[in-house]
RNA sequence: GUGGGUGUAGCUCAGCUGGUAGAGCGCCGCGUUGUGGUCGCGGAUGUCGCGGGUUCGAGUCCCGUCACUCACCCCA
């Protein structure tokens, strides 16, 4: 028989695995409800030309074509479809369409699957789950709200059973009024270069800054300091600006940038850092970026960016500014459930299975599961009249904890972890309240609610 | 797109200079004739990624191809 290999990039789970992905998704959902944003789906498509504005050809979007679709009638670039690749500017164009019936400010989360045509590697795939949540803003948009949506996220990495989860924040603004100030010909190359000092050390970024981003040789030592800047205090504000750099844009977004870490310090102690290296790839970020490492996997990269954009949105009347933060489901959940990280107690839903004696009493068994059912408690019945001992395996396979035994004499109920069997009435029993749903847990031995704020420490 | 690595049982892998394919784990059965897990004994399982070539003979050598994987690029 052929063997059916995996599709590169689009990642499957296990039933065991998906119940790890499900409980993350409601945490994460929860926790953005509990704030108040609204629930949005987007259409998996965009005209391409929507999502190729400002004539990004190099952005690896996926189209979509019909089977039967001939050669003359092939669509032009503005007709044809694409599948989105982020969740930002599908919702740019939702909030210009519908601007009429939404409320300003405007917040929303949305959960959705994306498309990316790049070659896949640990943490990065060619379709995978992003959580976002914004808040839009028209014509105009408090600053408070980047403070919010930090904390937001940071809320959502405590609740979760994974590793601490720092979010980096730094400012547009701030860079390019120290590139200004330094006199660089390119700022957007010094970004870049900037974001690479982790990866390539900082004789590379020196080069690369005077050599793409035309800073003079002796300046390239002050960009390199700036760059290695961090920090949660005041500090941070004291160290640029004893570099002596000179530009007001590097003084408002400076401003922003403490503004946002001391909110979030006072909050939130240790969620949310300065970092001045950190760049944010996408071009239409204009001020404040975040990013978010994970300990003990920096090397997947950020696992949730995002930030300030002024003008996403523009109908020409109203411009729509607004902030916003992306969670990669996939890209924290695939690597920490491929490192064995993280396990689900069990690989089905059901807390009991109900052990059937000979197929003629069947139908008891299924009265037994019916009247559990109707207590909230996920069960399920033997497939077969086999053995009682197979019957129990099928359900310890499955990590299903208990095994209901029905008989003329009555019923009882065996915890197959600890092999204790009792007496029981199936109109009144229940379990205990951690085994009524699959629990989730990270490392060995460690159970953690997902709701739970109260998790384990990660322990590597 | 560019460059490297790897494809052998369900999983992890061994298989030397070519000589008819192996281990551990898992799975199934029995011991234990209707209460699992431990233990003991027994058993099943392979287009050796695919196609071609060299050879008396190819998992092994050569060519091609596909897939997976890692790095660059970029990003969640």
């Amino acid at each position: 028989m052929a063997k059916i290999a995996p599709l590169s990039g689009f990642p499957e789970f296990l039933p065991g695995q998906r119940i790890v992905e499900q409980q993350i998704l409601d945490t994460v959902r929860e926790i953005f409800e509990l704030h108040g944003f609204a629930s949005l789906e987007t259409r998996s498509v965009e005209p391409l030309e929507q999502l190729l504005r400002k004539g990004e050809i190099d952005k690896e979007v996926y189209v979509l074509r019909r089977l039967h679709a001939s050669d003359a009638d092939q669509p032009s670039q503005a007709d044809q479809l694409g599948l989105h690749f982020d969740l930002t500017v599908p919702l740019a164009r939702y909030v210009l369409q519908n601007a009429g019936h939404l409320d300003f400010p405007f917040r929303r989360y949305q959960i959705q699957k994306v498309w990316r045509g790049e070659r896949p590697q640990e943490g990065r795939y060619r379709e995978f789950t992003q959580a976002d949540i914004d808040i839009i803003g028209r014509d105009t948009l408090a600053f408070h709200h980047e403070v919010e949506i930090a904390l937001v996220m940071a809320e959502v990495f405590a609740a979760l059973p994974i590793p601490p989860a720092i979010i980096k924040v730094n400012n547009r603004k701030l860079v390019e009024g120290f590139f200004r100030g330094v006199g660089a010909a390119d700022h957007e190359a010094g970004l870049r270069a900037l974001d690479k000092l982790d990866k390539v050390g900082s004789d590379r970024v020196r080069t690369l800054l005077i050599d793409e981003a035309g800073v003079d040789s002796d300046r390239a030592d002050v960009c390199l300091q700036m760059a290695q800047i961090s920090g949660s205090d005041g500090s941070v504000a004291d160290r640029l600006r004893g570099l002596g750099v000179q530009h007001p844009l590097l003084d408002q977004g400076l401003d922003e940038l403490m503004a946002v870490v001391t909110a979030a310090e006072a909050r939130r102690p240790g969620a949310v850092a300065a970092d001045l290296k950190i760049a944010r790839g996408l071009d239409y970020y204009t001020g404040t970026v975040f990013e978010t490492e994970l300990a003990g996997f920096e090397s997947l990269g950020s696992i949730c960016s995002g930030g300030r954009y002024d003008s996403l949105a523009t109908d020409g009347r109203a411009t729509f500014p607004g902030i916003g933060i992306s969670l990669g489901v996939s890209r924290l959940v695939v690597p920490l459930l491929a490192a064995g990280h993280l396990q689900a107690s069990r690989t089905v839903p059901s807390c009991v299975l109900v052990a059937v004696g000979d197929e003629s009493e069947r139908a008891a068994s299924d009265a037994v599961a019916d009247q559990l059912r109707s207590r909230g408690i996920s069960t399920e019945v033997a497939p077969q009249a086999a053995k009682f001992g197979k019957q129990i395996r099928h359900a310890d396979r499955r990590g299903i904890p208990f095994v209901w035994f029905a008989s003329a004499d009555g019923h009882s109920v065996k915890d197959i972890r600890s092999g204790d069997q009792v007496d029981a009435d199936p109109t009144t029993w229940n379990p205990p309240a951690s085994d009524l749903r699959p629990t989730v847990t990270m490392d060995s031995g460690q159970a953690t609610d997902p709701r739970d704020p109260q998790q384990e420490e990660f322990t590597s």
